[in-house]
DNA sequence: GGTGATATGTTATCTTATTACATCGCACCG
DNA sequence: CGGTGCGATGTAATAAGATAACATATCACC
């Protein structure tokens, strides 16, 4: 609305109200995916009391792409890509041992689903794509 | 009547518990996924009072396969495709206007995705892909 | 100064999911 | 038969996640 992103303006975007710079930072220093209470938890000293002012920022952070959701945690991450826009859908490898999310585009995948959508005659909005699983350090660490 | 629900050739388990089958039941007759309050809601005069009554069933049910959990949803369907196992990883389209829920699977998407896995040394245990948008009938009756 | 749009703060409430504990039913075995 | 183990059930209480409703503040713009 307000906003006119034609190109690729935000990076580190220095347009960000109080909460939202609050909640980034927040997200951008964790190891794992957070949810919204355990992102408040941690800016209670910066005088948030309410859940409604995480999730109002989540939303503005996550229409800019800046954070994504995790539909199967619902729970949130930074974006670790500032160009995963231009890279078509996401999609996320959750580590179930240690938490810790990598973010990858693979766009053949979004193809095969968007050439499912036409046939179909679906009009996609947006795709959710989550694996869940064991990352590579978890893996080698692990009992044989 | 314990095998005949609304025309669904699906194979029912001839093993279910009575609250199991009661909350595949209520799933197969949805027009549209069902949260495990709802399917409490619609249950209360069979004699189901706590929601663990129907989480418990849930557990089982898609464990088995038989129904799945929408994750962008919080939401369950019963499943579609009686062979939906044999298919491999299973995707959904979900319908933002009407509610319907479209069960297929893509193959060549599990595909890529396990190739990133194997590259990445990631070890996936399940994959969630759900496509959330317009479907064909409500599409067609949108405005222009 | 007045007006509208956006951001905030606060409380209460709603929805979704789990923990904890008691009980029941039944297969299995001595 | 009685005991034992295990899975399913019933119930209450609570945790975790998300939103509704309403009041206030801030700032650009005229
Ligand atoms: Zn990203
Ligand atoms: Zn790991
Ligand atoms: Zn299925
Ligand atoms: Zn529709």
């Amino acid at each position: 609305m307000a906003h006119d992103h034609s190109g690729h303006d935000h990076v580190w975007a220095d347009d960000l109200t109080r909460n939202q710079e609050l909640v980034l930072g927040t997200l951008a220093h964790a190891e794992a995916p957070m949810s919204a209470y355990d992102i408040l938890d941690k800016l209670r000293d910066e005088g948030l009391r309410a859940p409604l002012q995480v999730y109002r920022a989540l939303d503005k952070l996550t229409e800019r792409g800046l954070a994504h959701r995790l539909e199967s945690l619902n729970a949130f991450v930074c974006c670790a890509d500032a160009q995963c826009h231009k890279a078509g859908t996401i999609a996320f490898a959750i580590c179930e041992t240690c938490g810790r999310v990598e973010e990858f585009a693979e766009p053949t995948v979004e193809q095969k689903l968007s050439g499912w959508s036409r046939a179909a005659g679906f009009v996609p909005a947006r795709m959710t794509i989550e694996l869940r699983g064991t990352c590579r350090g978890c893996v080698s660490s692990l009992p044989a």
